[in-house]
Parts: C-alpha cells; sequence; structure tokens
DNA sequence: CCCGCTCGTGAGAGCGCTCTCACAACCAGG
DNA sequence: CCTGGTTGTGAGAGCGCTCTCACGAGCGGG
C-alpha cells in the first residue's frame, strides 16, 4: 500500500484535500477555496466541505501550500548576541516580547534564533532564504556585518533594530533617537550645574553606542565648552563594563561630577564603582542611564534615566516588515522614535 | 513568461535544484544527492554540482523539501500563560534559553508561541498539525486542558513542562520533583525548631501548585502533626499572589514562625507581607521559596529557596522530543529531576 | 429566441524537491 | 567468456496544495 508513515506516532497517514473532497463529492478545487474561504462557492458545498473536513479532522498542509503560494506565514526574530546577554538584557526581552505580540496579533508565527557562531549565520541565511520564513526581524547588528544585505539580496524583506553602520542606504530599520537621547542627558547634567560631566559609552561597533556618545559630545559642544577625550570612557552595555569602565574614569578624572551612561545596565555598574569609591550617588556625583528598564526604578537609590519606547519600536519593526511582506507601497526605509528623559533620584 | 514574483523584492524568481543540475550537467536527482550529502556520488559530480550552487547562490526550497520529507526541522515552544507572565519569569525565560540552545544545537530551528485566547490555541494547532514543525514543547499546562493529546492525536509529538493533571498515561513530560521539594523546604523548617509553618500554595489546577502543597503536607504528616488548613492560603506564582495570600494568612494565624512559599516570586510577595506588618524576616519568621531563580540571591535578606534545574529541566525535554522526532525506541514518557534545598538567610 | 453576462465548478498543470527503481558501466571470480 | 555483484546515474513518479482556465447553467435584455 502506502509507505510507512513517517510523522510523529501517528498511525495513519494525514487525511488530504483529496479525501475531504471525495467525501464531500466535490472537486478538490473547491474544497480548496472553501477552507481558503474564498468567496466564490456556493452555500451548499461550503456546508458540504466544511463537515466532511471536520469529519476526518482535516489540517491543510502547510508545505504543500507554502510551495505553491511561497509565504510561510512566519517571520523570524534574530538576534545576534550570546544567549547570555540575550536573556540578561531586559531591552532583548522586551523587543522579544512586543515583536512575538504583534506577529501573533497578525495571524503569524515568529521563529525566534540567537545567533552566535558565524556557521551558525550561515545556516539561518539557508533557512529563511529556504522559504521556511517570510521575512526577519533582525536584532542587534555588530560593526560591518553583512547579514542583512545578505538576507535582502536572497529575497528576504529584513527589517533592523537600530541604524546599520554599513550600507545604509538599502536597508530598512527602526531605531531610538539614540543622538537626542545622549543629548537630552547630558545637557539635563549641565543644566543642573555640573562641571565636569563624562561618559561611560556603549560599544563603539555598534550604532547605539556610537551615537548616543555622538549626542553627549554635541551637547557639551553646544553648552560652549570643548569635547573632553580624558572624560569618555567606552565599556558596553552590560553591569560589569560599565563597571570596568567607571573605575577606569575615576583613575583618570577623580574630579568628575556626573557620569552619562549608554544603558541602563551599564549605569548599574557604574553606580556600583562609583559607590566603592565612596561617592555619594546622585550628591558627589550625577548619573544618568538610557533605556528605561524596569529594574531602573527598582535601584537604591532609583535612577534618571533616558527612556526608550521599547514596546512601541518592537511593535513598529514588526509592522514595517510585514508591510513590506504584504507589497504594501510608499513605505519610509527609516523610523526614528523620539526618547524622554525620566527624573528619579540619581540625577 | 512566468508569473510575476511574489515573494520579497527578489527580482528573478529563486534559482531552483533544476538550474543547477543543468549547469552541472547532471540530473536533478545527482544535483540533489549531493547537496544532501548522500554517499553514492563522484568525486567529480560532487565538485560540479558544488560549483553550480555557488555559482547561482543556489538555497533549497524547505517548503519543497518539507512536503516530501514530512519534516520541517524546527519545533515550537509554546507557553500557556499571558506575555505579561511568560516575561516577568524567569522560570519561563530559563526554559526558553536552554530550549533554543538545544534545539540549536541540534540543527533546528525554534518557533515561540505565546498562547492567551482559545482561538490562538486553534490557530497554533492548525499550524502545528499542518507541518510546520516536528514538534512541540508545550510549557504551563492548566487545568485539563486537552491541547496536547489534541496535538498528539494529529501526529504531532508533544513533551510538557510538568506532569499533566490529567490524561498523564498516555502523554510525555519531564519534571522536577516537587513533591520532593515541598518536603525538604518543610522539614527543613520543621527541624529548625519552627512549630507554625504554613504554606503559601501556587495555583491549584496546575500540576506544580498540587504537588507542592502535597509536599507540605506529607513533610508535616512525617513529623507527626496533623495537617492544619488555617496554615494553608492558595496563592499563585506571582509576586503579588503571594503577597495577597500572605496577608490573609497572616489575619488568619498571626502566630504562624514559617511559611514555605510555592514559588520564589510568590516567596518574594510574602517577604514584603511580613516586612508591612513587622516581621523580621529569617528571625520572627522563616521563609522559603522554590525555583532559584537568579534574583532569589540579591533579596534582602538572601531567599532560601528550593532549586529546581531549570537548565537541565529544557535540556532534557528538548532531547526527549528530538528522540520521539527521530523514532527512536526505548524512551521513558516520564522524566523527574531532582530538586536541592539552597540555604540563605530566610531560613 | 438568442446573445452576452455572471456565477459556480472541475480539470489539470504546476510549485521544487526526494526517492524509488532500472540500468549502464565496471570489476573480480569461476 | 559469462556470471554476479558493486557503483554511479537518470527517468519519472509523486508529496498536497493553489490557481488558471474553460465550461455549463442560469438569467435578464434586446
Amino acid at each position: 500500500m502506502t509507505t510507512a508513515p513517517r510523522k510523529g506516532t501517528r498511525l495513519r497517514p494525514a487525511p488530504t484535500l483529496e479525501e475531504v473532497a471525495a467525501r464531500a463529492g466535490v472537486s478538490r478545487a473547491t474544497a480548496s477555496r472553501v477552507l481558503r474561504g474564498d468567496a466564490k462557492v456556493s452555500e451548499r458545498a461550503r456546508d458540504l466541505v466544511l463537515a466532511a473536513a471536520r469529519e476526518i479532522s482535516y489540517v491543510p498542509n502547510l508545505a504543500a501550500r507554502t510551495l505553491v503560494t511561497g509565504r510561510s506565514e512566519s517571520v523570524a526574530f534574530l538576534v545576534e548576541e550570546s544567549e547570555e546577554r540575550m536573556f540578561a538584557d531586559p531591552f532583548f526581552l522586551g523587543m522579544l516580547r512586543s515583536a512575538q505580540e504583534a506577529v501573533a496579533d497578525a495571524g503569524l508565527q515568529l521563529v525566534f534564533t540567537v545567533i552566535n557562531r558565524p556557521e551558525d549565520q550561515e545556516r539561518f541565511l539557508a533557512y529563511a532564504a529556504g522559504g521556511h520564513v517570510d521575512g526577519v526581524l533582525l536584532l542587534s547588528l555588530h560593526g560591518r556585518d553583512q547579514l542583512p544585505q545578505r538576507l535582502e539580496a536572497l529575497g528576504v524583506p529584513t527589517v533592523l533594530s537600530g541604524r546599520p553602520l554599513s550600507g545604509g542606504r538599502r536597508l530598512w530599520y527602526v531605531d531610538a533617537d539614540n543622538v537626542g537621547g545622549g543629548e537630552l542627558a547630558t545637557t539635563h547634567l549641565l543644566e543642573s550645574g555640573r562641571t565636569r560631566v563624562a561618559t561611560v559609552a556603549g560599544p563603539l561597533d555598534m550604532c547605539a553606542g556610537q551615537d548616543r556618545l555622538a549626542g553627549y559630545r554635541s551637547a557639551v559642544e553646544a553648552a560652549g565648552r570643548s569635547y573632553d577625550e580624558s572624560l569618555v570612557s567606552v565599556g558596553d552595555f552590560t553591569p560589569s563594563g560599565g563597571h570596568a569602565a567607571a573605575l577606569r574614569l575615576l583613575d583618570r578624572r577623580p574630579d568628575v561630577d556626573a557620569i552619562f551612561a549608554a544603558s541602563d545596565l551599564a549605569a548599574f555598574g557604574v553606580v556600583r564603582a562609583l559607590q566603592e569609591r565612596g561617592r555619594k550617588v546622585g550628591e558627589d556625583v550625577a548619573v544618568i542611564g538610557f533605556d528605561d528598564i524596569p529594574e531602573a526604578a527598582d535601584q537604591h537609590p532609583p535612577l534618571t534615566t533616558v527612556k526608550q519606547p521599547i514596546a512601541a519600536l518592537g511593535s513598529a519593526m514588526t509592522r514595517l516588515l510585514l508591510d513590506r511582506i504584504e507589497g504594501r507601497r510608499g513605505l519610509t526605509r527609516r523610523t526614528v522614535l523620539p526618547v524622554e528623559l525620566v527624573l528619579r533620584e540619581t540625577a
């Protein structure tokens, strides 16, 4: 008869559209029309097909559908970071959450992937270009990584979180106003009377790191001061990176009275370093973070920070991607969402 | 000529195996053999096909492959909770993390889905049974939900996290030793001289809630005492649920000197309630949680808790699922992993 | 009464791959 | 020289669906 079942523990092969059609006494085409909700079918045919499908627990084979329509009804959420970072940083989790919600609302599925090693990247490329997803949401692009370009070249629509460092002309992205946020924080520190305002910058192979530093510089210069490199300590977005960078800064410039940290997580490290060195945070030294992750409000003292609209970023990226997949016209390649200063007790 | 391209912004239709074969001067079958890594091919054919594939940036169409092999090379990670809970509870995040790692190690992809509403469940069922995933990892099953049974009936191998309340005979699951953990915690409280040991139980529509309570009861009775319902306050696994349950308990039994909370998150709420009522946690009232999420160690005072092997649970479920998908024989339906007591300062 | 509609339907041609099967080419053993 | 086994290859039949196209039925207008 037929070959042995290969799928799971299923005893009989899955019912097909053919069987539904036969049982309903109509053609495969009509059965397909009913099941897809196509308009042109008679009441009678509809009822017959629906009843037949129910009786034999028919579920359409998605691979067959995908093969002919070219659509898989799912998108990938890809993070180019270590698992450690992905799950330790509330920013990524917030993005994952809002993307998952937006994708589910659109009736699609989310394929969640974390990429560390280069070979993972090749595998993902084959997977995405192979048509198992209709598009990709890409987070945390580093340096001049060409992944988005390669995806687009293979026909896979891709939307980035954060402005890419290279290839920016052709790529699509959604970003927060990182430069504006850096200015906001730095200006606030300057205007509240701080005179030796330093920054613990983020990684400079990422756009968010560069832009927040650019915002700092721009605010310093707008205040009529000169940009002083001894007040800039490059760290990353993690607590330990912020801690180490703050320590180096303190060694070099023990006179700092304010620090703008490029992320909240880094700010936590900065605060710890300050406390270890016996400085009163918010008094001796003001601190401002970036992101406004939930934990920021729970710190002692509560952290003043630049609020990024994380949920809005995630849903904006997702909507943009879905619109591209639908082939909608007149979309803008770049979306930049505003940020705002949230005053708490550290500045 | 051909129909308009529908996939993304791709200009020409994606290259097919046919084209690779033509370019290499071999048949489709041989090209397929090479690309799949099949043994029986000559060195020469291999080189020709590989070169041809590279030249035209060929990527196999996964839908076509899935259609014939019946395998999609991806599994679903399904959580039946609100997005809020999913992302607020480190237990779920830990499971997601370890599942994602284990799935990636096996060269597969993870489809991440959160289900709230009943209609989502139907949609997911159609998706999974439609063959877009080869199996399902299901977390947080409530009450007598028949989803796993329905998935299995449709031929989709499913592995649960936590023993199901019903249908246990036929379902596959991986669980922590919840009863043993409840006993461990309660016995420790009893043996350290506490005499009015209460519990803030988890939701009783979930097995973990029931089992941890059963462990509490068993330890109480093993100590020669009678199970006193006034010392049992049913909450849930969240801080607010634990807080409310603790408050009710304190109103009813102001004399309690120890509380076993069914989760760390609940324990955080219990500790807060205790502090609000002016009790010294760890002295007036001992508290033990369950899970050992990373935050437990950072509390003031650090929380004594029953450690669940979260990473091991996630990878064990994934391995079990993959083994089932492979059709491996002699697998055990139930795996129960041991827990251990982590002593800190609250008990 | 016939023409041109719309409307519902079925036949049939793919989508791009895998896999079975048959077969040619080659080798060694009798 | 023939047999019996490899070994590599190609032809061709699907996998289960969607979609185009043609066609018959029904209907109102000229």
